[in-house]
DNA sequence: AATGAATGAGTCTTCATTCAT
DNA sequence: AATGAATGAAGACTCATTCAT
C-alpha cells in the first residue's frame, strides 16, 4: 500500500512537471495534469490539496534535476590552480549548454515562469539561486585558501558574478539556434570574462 | 477632445502599471483597473480592445522608465581610460539601485512577472535585454578601439556579461535590505568583477 | 429645418436598412447603423427612442418595397377569363423571382429574419402577410364574380394558398441557382399548380 | 453511470427547448436553462460547449417530434385514386392543426425563430424543408405512376407546393382561434385547393 | 442639432474544488 | 482509494443608452 501511493504522488509530479513545462502553470488546469496522468479528479485531491501544493514538488524535482545535471559531483576544492578552475566553469558552462539542449521546456519554466508564480515561488527560487551562488562562492574560496586567487576578492559578490554568467549562458542557449562551433566560442568567452573581467 | 482621451488613456495605463505591479498581471482583473482608475468597465473598452492590449502599453512605459533610469545620457564613447569605464560602471550600478529602492514593484513586474505572461511579452523582454546588451557591447568596443581594453576581447558576450551582473545587482537589490555601506561594498566588488573578474 | 431634419431620419433609416439586412437585426449595433450613417450615436437617438424604434421603419419600407415590387399596378379586377388570372400569376411570380434576384439581403431580412426580431415585428409581418393573401382572394373573388371560377371556391383560403406558393417561390429564389430556363419551368409549374392542383 | 448523464442530457435538453420555445433563443441566456433544469452553470458546461451546441440538439428533437407528428406512418404509395391521396392530404392537415393546437410554442420557434438565429440554423430548417418536399413529391409520384394524376404533372415543384400550403395551414394555426367547424372549412378548402387549384 | 466619451447591467464561459457513490 | 458529476464564484467582454459639451 505504502508504495503504491508513494508511486501515484511520483506518477501525477511527473505529469504535473510536463505539464507546467510544456504549457505554464497558469494555463494549466487541474484537468490537464489527471488527464496526462489517467487518473480522476478525485484521486489528485487524495494526494495534493490543491493545484498549488502539487507546484512545491514540481519545483523541488525541477530545481534538484537542473543541480545535479549543472554541478555533479563537482567539489569546490578540486581544484588546485586558476587554470584548473577555469576548467572547471568550463564544465559547468557546457553541461548547461547540454542541459538547455535537451529540457529547454524544463528550464525555460523553473527559470521565466516560476518565479513569477506567486511570491512563495518566486522566493523558493530566489533560496534556489543563493544556493547555487553560496556554492560559486566556495568554488572561489577554495582558491583564496589556496592562493592562486588575490586574498581582497569579495567571494560571495564574485560568486554571484558567477552565478548571473551561468544565467545568462542559459538564456542565450534557451534563445537558441547556436551552432557547436559559436557554443564554443561563447563558452570560451564567457570563461575569459569570468576569470580577467573585460580587461 | 484629443487630449481628453490621451490623458483618459494615460490614466488607465497608469492605474494598470499600478495594480499590475502589486499584483501581477494574471491576478489583477479589468476590475481592478478601472476601480483604481475610477471608471467604468465600458470605458476600460472604449479605449484598449482587451486586458492583454493594455499590458503592451504598461511594459513600454515600465521599459522606457527603466532605460531612462538607468542608461540616461551615458555615451559609449565617454569613456577614455579604463578606470574611467569602471566609473561609468559603476555610476550605472548606483543607478539600478536608486532605481530598485524607489520603484521595486515596478522593476520586479518588469523582470519577474512580466517575463511570464505569454510568449509576446517574453520576446519583448528578451529584445529589451538584447538593446541592452548591445549598448553593454558598444561600451566595451570603445575600449578596444581606444586601445585601453586588450583587442581579444569578445566584446559581444563580455557585453551580455555586464549586462547579467547588472541583472544580478538588481535581483540582489530586489531581495532588499541592503544598509548604505553594504551597498558600497556590493558595487564595488561588482565593477572589481566587472574590470578584473575573479582573478 | 424641417426639411432637414427628415433628410436626416430617412438617412438613417436607409444606414439601418443596409445593416440590418447585411448582417440581421440581433447581429447589428446601434454603432453599426451611425457608422453607416455617418453620424454620431447622440444624433441617432435624438431621432429614434431605441434600436428597436428604428426597425419599425425600416420595416415598413421595406414591406413597401415589396410589395411595390411584386403587386405593383395590377388590379384584381383586370382579369376576366382563367388564362388571364393565369397571366397575372405568371407576372406576378416572374416579379418575385427578379425581386428575389436584385434584392436577396432585403427578401431573407424581412421573411427569415424580421419574424423572429420579437413578437412586434412578428405581428407586423403577419398582418403584411394577411394584407397579402386578401389581395389575393380579391383577385379570385373578381374570378367568381365574373363566373370563370367555381361559385363554390373558398376564395379567402384559395388566396391564402396562391400566397403560400409565391412565399414558397420567394424561398426557392433565396436559395439561388436557378437557371432561366430552370426558373421558367419553375414558374409554370407553380401556375399550373395553382390553376389545378395537382390533378 | 452512463444512464445518469444521458438523462441530464436528456433533462438540459427538454429545459432548453422549454425556454427557448417561451423566450426565443437570443432572449434567453444559459442562466434561464440551468435555473429551468435545476442544475449550475458548471453542469451545463459538462454537457455542452456552449450556448450554440445545445441549440441543435433542441433543433433536432423539435424536427423529429413535428415530423413525427405530421407525417408519421403515412407511405407514399398507400393511395390508389384520387380520393384516397385527398385523404390522405387530409389526414395531414388534420394532424398538423392537432400539432399547432398542442404545441403552439414548438412549432413557432422551429418555424419562425430558428431560422434567424444563424446560418447553420437556417440550412438545418432549409434542409428539412426540403426532406419534406421530397417526401410530398414522392406522394405524387405514386399517383403518376399509378396513373390517377396526370402524366406531365411536374410532381416535384407541385410537391413543393403542397408543403407550402402545410406551411400556410401551420401559419393559420399559429395565428389560433379557429372553431372546430371553422377549421373543417379551412382544411376542406385546402384539400380542394391542392386537388383542383383554383379552378 | 450634433457629438462621442462614459456608463454598467448583462452574458458567456472557465476551472479549482467537493462529495456521493 | 478511486471516480467523475456537480458546483458556483469569478472573470472577460458587449452594447444600448445617457449626457455634458
Amino acid at each position: 500500500m505504502r508504495n503504491r501511493t508513494a508511486e501515484r504522488r511520483v506518477q501525477l509530479v511527473r505529469a504535473a512537471h510536463h505539464v507546467f513545462s510544456s504549457q505554464g502553470y497558469r494555463n494549466t488546469g487541474v484537468s490537464d495534469i489527471v488527464k496526462e496522468a489517467g487518473v480522476s479528479h478525485g484521486t489528485f485531491y487524495n494526494y495534493f490539496d490543491n493545484k498549488r501544493h502539487i507546484l512545491d514538488d514540481v519545483l523541488d524535482t525541477g530545481v534538484d534535476f537542473i543541480l545535479d545535471a549543472v554541478v555533479g559531483a563537482d567539489e569546490p576544492d578540486d581544484a588546485s590552480t586558476a587554470d584548473e578552475l577555469a576548467a572547471q566553469f568550463r564544465t559547468i558552462l557546457t553541461r548547461v549548454f547540454d542541459l538547455v539542449d535537451r529540457e529547454p521546456a524544463l528550464v525555460q519554466f523553473i527559470l521565466l515562469d516560476a518565479p513569477a508564480i506567486d511570491d512563495e515561488s518566486l522566493q523558493r527560487l530566489l533560496r534556489l539561486v543563493r544556493t547555487f551562488g553560496a556554492t560559486a562562492s566556495a568554488f572561489l574560496s577554495n582558491g583564496v585558501r589556496r592562493g592562486f586567487l588575490q586574498s581582497d576578492l569579495d567571494t560571495e559578490i564574485a560568486g554571484e558574478g558567477l552565478l548571473s554568467l551561468i544565467i545568462s549562458a542559459i538564456l542565450t542557449g534557451v534563445r537558441g539556434g547556436l551552432t557547436p562551433a559559436e557554443r564554443e566560442r561563447v563558452i570560451e568567452a564567457f570563461v575569459s570574462f569570468a576569470m580577467h573581467g573585460v580587461n
